[in-house]
DNA sequence: CGCGCTTCTTTTTTT
DNA sequence: AAGAAGCGCG
């Protein structure tokens, strides 16, 4: 292990190996003989078993879902560990999300030994990125205790910035332009870099001048945003080659989880990382010295040998990206980089915030002579579930393309059930039925979850579940950390760890109350500005000037003595104990104590929780750096509970059972995502929809309900497209017998007159994307796994339910054009008691209408009602209408109060 | 300056 | 439907 470099660079003693021998010495006692593959090795599959062995050069391991990825990954760590190849310091391991990172950390820790701490670089790209920052924050223009903002921080502030610029902040959304800034610093563009066009998309064409203006006011708030996390460290390693040939130097190996989520920033950092140190190199070789030009700046173009075509699957970038594809650097090739990149390019579900799957696609050209390899034995799930996602998956046209597999299907398993519900009530009534039905069956609620699209659809299943007496467990939902309560909280932690920090200081002024209104904020403002000191200086200054009328005066002077004081013993004391005074003293739990509404108490308590959990963290800065970069608060993990989240953060997790509620058009996939991302869009929400089937180990439930609220208002819906994509071989459609209602709407038809129609339309109707892209059914013939489970689930599909299901689209197509008007409500059974479900079974008819096409079609025709109709509604029963504005129709019902309702949710009486 | 009433927007996903 | 922002009054 001599050859092992120096690791002077970095002399923290966290950083260094606790012991020489710890590590590597225990790993290797896990080895058995010579000949014998060690422990750890045991029980990988061979793909696995190369993933891991293969530690020089770059590798690229595809690795579906289920497949032991995280295994491999760990596996990996622990073998370089134990063969001497590196220290624990000399290992970059990067993750997305910090759950990934403290899996990843726990489960090394088992492999190896304790010492995991000894892996000062195993963290998500932000951690990382701040801990590196704070290294060389003057090289940045920061000072090394500079704040990291949040979103809510970051929009006031531009907020501020726009409004200073003297433009209408109305016009001109501070939101809107966060978005864009992310978006530049996604791609790692300076103000002076992002392209013309965007520079002009806002405010007319201040872009750019705003963008500088933020960053400078950033600066002189000794602060910086998410995006900065990477953003500075990049541009410090192409101004500072030796700072960069520190790191290249120190890390023998790179290793980065869920590549295809990584953007061009973070795609940046790890290529700058990734590079060969500029040392050995003979003067003016071709490893460093023309960084600069390659990495950021340069756009298409001059591309090195072996990459003169794009990737074929690579779509077009749309107008106004930037094109992408970064050549890859020149001559790196002929150093070994030690980088393993894994990912699964099916679930890539990041586009909306900037990741590039071309990272992943492209890994071959950036890499060359990389050693690709596949995972595709899943461990996870049974082969109905399996065969539903990659049908499902493989009506996607860009991908690498996979074929899962699993091992000895067990006839016993039951298939993937779809099931229809009336409305978001009603389903979550029945998925909280169907899992008390499980846990008296002897299944775990830790087991089960339920996987949504939007976290407003969490809400109903939370109201249902405390009726019930069930456990949950909301994961990733409304955060703790941005609570008002707790935020204000940390604000005043924050201006006393770090008094420059104005926004922070701005919240909490006038919190409680001190008579301190808008004109004496401003004022304080304006004088920090004039002498470009921090507002609480200001403050200082302000209230000893007669600038100020005595009220405001003495109210500033208190906070500002009381500020210097509690910095004072921010030296001395706990600083649990100093967060108790300084909320004492300011007033601010007083305040919540004289409060009488039905939340103070439970702010209260949540205020005593925050003090709680500082007291696991070293010191306040230490527990500030984590409150910005986790926001997130620790579960309790005892709890036998339900997990409910967006399918987003479910990723990396797998359930025994899970329910994936809410696949309607317009929410799954998601109308956004259409409207926005087109193709494309669609093909993420897809990859969104694979990844919630592939979380389900045994039990997958699929729900769609034929009317959602939206906004308020009531809207229905038709089944997602993605239903259709399903394979009948795997997939079963409940229906009677679950017996939970049917599948129908208020006014129901009638009517068969209408069915004579079917086939004649696409029961889509008039969809977008028939025009976009592949023809449907253009996809079968790719990615099918042969056989039955390849035929499409919707044509063949023979169930009475699915049959009326088709007939109520064409049906309500024709509604929607208006050549028929369907009347009474035949639907049964509907209401608050379940004896009606079963009897109503063969009763359940009527039509879905999908939504949108109602609000489009009949908003600009004359609604079918006047004002003061007499009209049924079936959730508010009877009623008179108020007024009409285009379809949505503000009604008087009898009981329920006044709604404004859709017109298509209403027959006249 | 502060409070309360009104109107308006919002909801896709997150480090 | 609910929360935030805006407006007008005391």
């Amino acid at each position: 292990m001599q050859d092992l470099p120096d690791d002077t660079p970095f002399n923290d003693a966290a950083a260094r190996p606790q012991a020489p021998s710890g590590i590597a010495a225990r790993a290797m006692a896990a080895r058995g003989g010579e000949n014998r593959a060690p422990d750890y090795l045991r029980g990988l599959n061979p793909e696995q078993r190369q993933a891991v062995e293969t530690t020089e050069g770059p590798v690229l391991v595809l690795a579906g879902a289920g497949t032991g990825k995280t295994r491999v990954l760990t596996t990996r760590i622990a073998h370089i560990l134990a063969t001497g190849r590196a220290y624990p310091s000399q290992i970059l391991a990067v993750t997305f999300t910090n759950k990934a990172a403290r899996e990843m950390k726990q489960r090394i820790g088992l492999l190896v030994g304790e010492q995991v701490e000894g892996m000062p670089w195993l963290g998500t790209f932000h951690s990382i990125g701040v801990k590196m920052l704070r290294r060389h924050a003057e090289l940045a223009g920061l000072r090394s205790d500079f704040t990291i903002l949040d979103t809510d921080d970051q929009i006031r502030l531009i907020k501020q910035i726009i409004q200073a610029e003297g433009l209408d902040d109305k016009r001109w959304p501070a939101r809107q332009f966060a978005q864009m800034i992310d978006g530049w610093k996604n791609k790692g563009l300076g103000p002076s870099e992002i392209p013309e066009g965007d520079a002009r998309a806002f405010a007319n064409g201040k872009g750019r001048e705003l963008y500088r203006a933020y960053q400078d006011r950033l600066t002189t708030l000794n602060a910086c945003d998410f995006g900065d996390l990477l953003c500075h460290p990049i541009r410090i390693f192409k101004q500072h080659h030796d700072v960069l040939a520190e790191y290249q130097r120190k890390f023998r190996y790179i290793l980065v989880d869920e590549y295809q989520d990584t953007n061009t920033a973070q795609y940046m950092w790890l290529r700058l990382l990734a590079q060969r140190p500029k040392e050995g190199n003979r003067p003016g070789g071709r490893g460093l010295s023309p960084l600069e030009g390659e990495m950021a700046g340069r756009p298409e173009g001059v591309l090195s040998e072996g990459t003169t075509k794009a990737p074929s699957i690579a779509e077009p970038p749309p107008p106004g990206r930037i094109a992408s594809g970064h050549p890859p650097l020149k001559g790196e090739g002929k150093a070994t980089v030690n980088i393993c990149c894994v990912g699964d390019d099916d679930q890539s579900i990041y586009g909306w915030r900037g990741a590039e799957v071309d990272n992943i696609l492209r890994f071959e050209n950036d890499f060359p002579g990389a050693t690709v390899i596949r995972l595709e034995r899943n461990y996870r799930s049974t082969a109905h579930i399996l065969g539903a996602a990659s049908h499902l998956i493989a009506h996607n046209e860009s991908r690498l393309g996979k074929t899962l597999f699993t091992e000895a299907p067990d006839p016993d398993d039951g298939k993937v059930v779809v099931h229809a519900a009336w409305d978001s009530e009603e389903e979550a009534r029945a998925i909280g039925d169907e899992i008390e039905a499980l846990q008296t069956k002897g299944h775990a609620l830790n087991d089960m979850a339920i996987l949504v699209r939007a976290s407003f659809q969490m809400r109903e299943f939370e109201d249902r579940f405390v009726t019930l007496g069930l456990n949950y467990r909301v994961i990733g939902g409304p955060r703790f950390y941005e609570r008002q309560e707790i935020r204000d909280a940390m604000a005043y932690l924050r201006v006393v760890a770090q008094p420059a920090d104005d926004l922070a200081f701005e919240r909490i002024v006038n919190v409680p109350k001190r008579g301190l209104g808008e004109a004496a904020v401003r004022q304080v403002h304006d004088t920090a500005r004039a002498l470009r000191v921090p507002m609480l200086e200001a403050a200082g200054t302000l209230a000893e000037s007669d600038e100020l009328k005595p009220k405001p005066r003495a109210a500033l002077r208190q906070l500002a003595a009381q500020f210097a004081r509690w910095q004072e013993l921010l030296e001395t004391t706990p600083h649990t104990e100093l967060a108790e005074i300084i909320l004492d003293e300011s007033g601010y739990t007083e305040m919540w104590k004289n409060d009488r509404s039905a939340e103070a108490p439970g702010r209260l308590e949540n205020l005593k929780e925050l003090i709680r959990s500082m007291e696991e963290y070293e010191s306040l800065r230490a527990f500030l750096e984590h409150v910005a970069l986790v926001m997130d608060a620790e579960q309790n993990e005892e709890l036998d509970a339900v997990s409910i989240m967006t399918l987003h953060s479910a990723k990396g997790l797998e359930f025994e059972t899970v329910f994936l509620p809410g696949w309607e058009e317009g929410l799954f996939p998601h109308q956004r995502a259409l409207d926005e991302g087109g193709r494309s869009g669609l093909e993420e929400e897809r990859r969104l929809a694979y990844v919630g089937v592939t979380r389900a180990k045994r039990n997958l439930h699929i729900w769609f309900v034929s009317n959602r609220r939206i906004h308020g208002l009531w809207q229905s819906t038709i089944p997602s497209r993605f239903l259709d994509e399903l394979p009948e071989a795997h997939v079963e459609v409940a229906e009677g017998g679950t017996s939970y209602g049917g599948y129908g709407n208020p006014y129901g038809s009638g009517r068969g007159g209408g069915f004579g129609d079917a086939g004649r339309r696409n029961p889509y109707g008039a969809s977008r994307f028939d025009s976009l892209g592949s023809p449907s059914g253009g996809y079968s013939a790719r990615g099918d796994q042969g056989g039955a489970a390849g035929r499409s689930f919707s044509n063949t599909y023979a169930t009475p339910g699915w049959q009326r299901a088709q007939q109520n689209r064409t049906e309500a197509t024709d509604r929607n054009w208006g050549t028929r008007s369907g009347h009474q409500v035949e639907r049964i059974g509907y209401g608050e008691t379940d004896s009606g479900y079963g009897a109503g079974r063969g009763s359940v008819k009527g039509r879905v209408i999908e939504g949108e096409l109602v609000a489009k079609s009949v908003a600009d025709t004359p609604s079918r009602f006047n004002v003061g109709d007499r009209v049924f509604h079936q959730k508010f029963g009877n009623g008179n209408i108020a007024s009409i504005e285009g379809n949505k129709l503000t009604i008087d019902f009898d009981k329920a109060g006044q709604k404004k309702v859709l017109d298509g949710f209403v027959n006249a009486v």
